[in-house]
DNA sequence: TAGGCCATGTAACCGGTTACATGATTAG
DNA sequence: CTAATCATGTAACCGGTTACATGGCCTA
């Protein structure tokens, strides 16, 4: 997924800046899709008026800097509808921590300790940030993505918990050896 | 993770082709972690055997195009050894069917059980795929890991097909309107 | 008074993809 | 005979990031 379809996605629900656009990216449900920066925001937010999907006005504010807010159009509308129809592409999964996990008895098992500590302490935190949004949602599709999410770390979070000491045991056999031969 | 990780860590395992790695990382466990291309796994192939951390040997086949296999020096084993050491960046998830699921109400009923379908399909095939690498699987790390990604993706399953219906009630509440607007 | 938040934008760069070029062998 | 598999590699392109420029207000 594009940042075009994303600021689209995001612009069809409610009015926004780009300022506002990088937050929901970053912090709200979408941030489940996509990150995006204002290096590809802001052109992309250009290139959207210029093909007359978006169009904008200036808010001017004393003391604050102008806010520049973007509406979609209908033509955007229908663009936005129209990705929408055409069979997602498959999802894609990311994860250094994988690979550490994967080589586990290449490290000390202090250096796999910090790994999954902290990646069972950013689940964590993204299962509490989840469930603040999932109180206050309305929106029944926002709502199902949620509950999704929901569930799936849940269950990560199970099986990073249950696995933990056995991940450390593969680490720490070598530890031995390592030590002798420093 | 970039494709000089995820390359000096298959042939931190094993002597490989570039041809051979790619395919590990379509079809193997390592497609867990990213998908490279020959794009991208020739040129990084050269630069990794410019900085000596691989090196190369070259085999005649009659019949066959040559093949030129690549082998993990010991500098690129420290290399990859300590880029493992420091702690991995989070984990990221990136998927356009959660986009469709959010906004479900615009689709038609159709669409959305089109796109919900595919991507059970989906989860199963790769659930086959993983399940397949169990058995063969001695190595500690790996294990683990495939233990891993078989929880999470059962579990994803089970969601998606609980859900599967409250997903199209969605989709399918505006049908009515837009039947009538056509 | 230092740092964070609001707010917009650009330019250089980079990592990767897509498509192309080449070509023999083998399985259906 | 056709398609797939093996096998290496390049060039153009593209989408996005990082870092920079600018600057006032508010809070600790």
């Amino acid at each position: 997924m594009n940042a075009k379809t994303l600021i689209l996605a995001i612009l069809n629900r409610q009015e926004a800046t780009g300022y506002e656009i990088r937050k929901m990216c970053t912090e709200g449900p979408y941030s489940y899709f996509v990150d995006i920066s204002y290096g590809s925001i802001y052109p992309t937010l250009a290139k959207l008026e210029e093909e007359e999907l978006v169009s904008s006005r200036v808010e001017h504010h004393s003391g604050k800097p102008d806010r520049k807010i973007y509406q979609i159009t209908e033509a955007g509308q229908h663009e936005f509808i129209a990705s929408l129809a055409n069979p997602p592409q498959p999802d894609k999964f990311k994860s250094e921590f994988l690979l550490i996990a994967m080589c586990a008895e290449l490290g000390t098992k202090e250096s796999v300790k910090i790994a999954i500590d902290e990646r069972i302490a950013h689940v964590e935190e993204e299962l509490k940030m989840i469930r603040s949004h999932h109180s206050e949602c309305s929106h029944p599709g926002t709502c199902w993505v949620i509950e999704y999410g929901e569930h799936c770390m849940s269950n990560d979070l199970i099986f990073l918990k249950k696995k933990r000491e056995e991940l450390l045991d593969i680490a720490g056999r070598n530890d031995g050896f390592r030590t002798a031969a420093e």
